[in-house]
DNA sequence: CCCCGTGTCTACCGAGTGGTAGGGAACTCC
DNA sequence: GGAGTTCCCTACCACTCGGTAGACACGGGG
């Protein structure tokens, strides 16, 4: 029994797929081992055989977290070097890490909740180059006057990963909260291109020149 | 014998206060009773005498807290009407609301992420006044042309509650991965000044550069 | 004086938790 | 065929959880 399911991919993978979700959506203490067992379709000893305990599933859960996001990171290091559209494209990528895995915004928010200290420099460590290669970029785009002077960089960083992370956390929660119900896809939509834009329209300051866009009535977004 | 604090205020509003402080901290399956309890000073039996479940508790701490947002809404809807300078004040009336318990962000965002189903019709009842007068005011900037054209209302206002909701409840923990460590109130100054700056630049056109048609003289941004 | 309501306590309950012991099936290697 | 390894299982452990039972102390009113 339980057997028909090992022509599938190997067992702790998919521990730590059900471990994921489960976290991201009852949180640590909230997910038990029985529950992440099942979802697999093992025991719970079962499970214990290859994560010798909770916390080692907790750290494994992170970890292959981080380590995702790591891949991501020259994609977008690749972007922040694409020419003229680079905040576009470093937007895009950034939020495609998140958009890819929707649990991955709710495990995070929680373990900045829950333990704080431990998680911090964990993160920091994982999310310092990126901070880096946005901050350079904005303080690059202050000296050349595209950017708002009175950006603060570490201070605007830290409200794009509250956007992201609280923006996908809590989308599915808040979406019919605000507006009439819609469908899913078109809901993200809305959301990332927002998103980005508050991202974007909070740094950059306006192009002199722009003969376009500049609609003074009611004409709404199109 | 627990005699010695009796003097204090009434049992029931201190138990509220810590349930509301171990809620926000450790969410809620994660603070058990005896915690509060023991927090308060008294033990867990007395604690059920007071509120019958833990349940019930964690509704009444929730009432306490969307009871202060609506004692709070007032002075944020006279602060709509307050001359030209609305856009700040109706900020610096919602920042307070969050930065006078720094517990209510926290304590929010856990029950959106813990029970979006339950909390979000709730908190949509008290939010949809304040959602409102945002909207109505962000199209009416539309119209008189202060207000990018592509903001999406509704959209708008709920990335400016993830970033108040996840800016303070991660604030004591993000503070420090970016910047180096700085002291409790000029990280707090630096996160309200900048969030509030990100909503602002991100909603309003430059007033400078040239006059579409016609221009009130509100001077919006500064 | 006794009674009753209020509020706290100790002691306990069943259920669920993370974790362990140990057995057994299937497989490989000698 | 036997030994060893891998992996999953049932059964169990101590502990904590939310919640209950019932006793006790106090204070006011007949």
């Amino acid at each position: 029994m339980t057997a028909e399911r090992n022509g599938r991919p190997d067992v702790p993978q998919r521990i730590l797929d059900q471990a994921t979700r489960l976290f991201a959506r009852h949180g640590f203490v909230g997910a038990s081992l029985r529950d992440i067992a099942r979802a697999v379709g093992i025991r719970k000893p079962s499970l214990l055989y290859h994560f010798a305990s909770k916390d080692e599933l907790r750290r494994s859960v992170l970890e292959q977290m981080l380590t995702h996001w790591n891949e991501a990171v020259p994609r977008i290091l690749r972007a922040a070097t694409s020419g003229p559209e680079q905040f576009d494209a470093i937007g895009a990528e950034t939020l495609r890490f998140f958009n890819d895995d929707p649990d991955r915004a709710p495990l995070l928010l929680r373990e900045l909740l829950d333990r704080p200290e431990e998680i911090a420099p964990l993160v920091a460590l994982r999310v310092q180059p990126w901070a880096k290669i946005v901050c350079d970029y904005i303080r690059k785009g202050q000296e050349q006057g595209r950017v708002h002077p009175d950006v603060d960089p570490e201070a605007y960083v830290a409200q794009v990963i509250n956007l992201v992370l609280c923006g996908f956390a809590t989308h599915a929660s808040l979406r019919n909260v605000l507006t009439a119900p819609t469908s899913d896809g078109e809901a993200t939509d809305r959301l990332l291109r927002e998103m980005l834009r508050v991202a974007k329209a909070s740094l950059f300051l306006p192009v002199p020149a722009e003969p376009p866009t500049r609609r003074p009535a009611a004409s709404a977004r199109a």
